[in-house]
DNA sequence: TTAGTATATGAACATATATTCATATACATG
DNA sequence: CATGTATATGAATATATGTTCATATACTAA
């Protein structure tokens, strides 16, 4: 008698159903790119001061130690994503989080990591 | 008289503040990590796939229509990042999700998609 | 030990992505 | 309009990453 893997013993039925559970393809992908935002050191940083002030990109780049030209190609990705809304104020631009589920995910993960060390 | 950007007008010092605040290099770079694992959309199925079954390799490659040996990488990627704890029983691996705040974070996340559309 | 099953892994390849450099755009001031 | 400042962007490059294919390892049963 052959022991096959248990799991195998999952009817097909029952596959198709933890299968329909998945949310659908376009939200998984919208869930990939929104981590793949987060997935970046340097994007992090910036995210986590504006999460904290309204700044500009020359104060980022400072605070990031990041050039200019390098914050901003970052700081339109976040745009792209809608993770920023912006703000003009004659030629300087104030970024600034959009929303607060990016706070939130970013607060969650930090526990995460503080507590698995 | 020039009208320079406002932030500029922030002292060195608070500026010295506030890039303080930051978490340090290694946390933002554990946590840049954390969130790459959970950038990709296949990685993002099997940890849903997890987060509701203890399920074996041979079925999160059915249960993802991947590869067994894609699968087998990227749970090694799990694993190596402790999102996944696993159990042996004969020949076959059971894998699960290590910790709450993977499931949390995913959460947070499908909730800013679903609201930002 | 031999055969079979479940999982893991190394190498190769293709693709994605972050940064730099040079330059463009947008706005303000004189 | 001309100049200066703040920000954005395109091209090029170097690096990272996901998948596949072939194969290795680990365990089980006969």
């Amino acid at each position: 008698m052959n022991k096959q893997c248990a799991c195998k013993s999952i009817p097909e039925d029952d596959l198709k159903r933890i299968k329909d559970e998945l949310p659908d393809s376009d939200t998984i992908e919208s869930l990939g790119e929104f981590f793949k935002v987060f997935g970046d050191p340097t994007r992090l940083k910036l995210i986590y001061f504006l999460s904290q002030y309204e700044l500009c990109v020359a104060d980022l780049a400072r605070l990031s130690e990041m050039e200019q030209s390098a914050v901003s190609h970052q700081l339109k990705i976040l745009r792209l994503h809608r993770l920023t809304k912006q703000r003009r104020d004659g030629t300087t631009i104030y970024y600034s989080l959009n929303d607060n589920h990016v706070r939130e995910v970013f607060d969650v993960a930090l526990e995460h990591i503080e507590e698995i060390g």
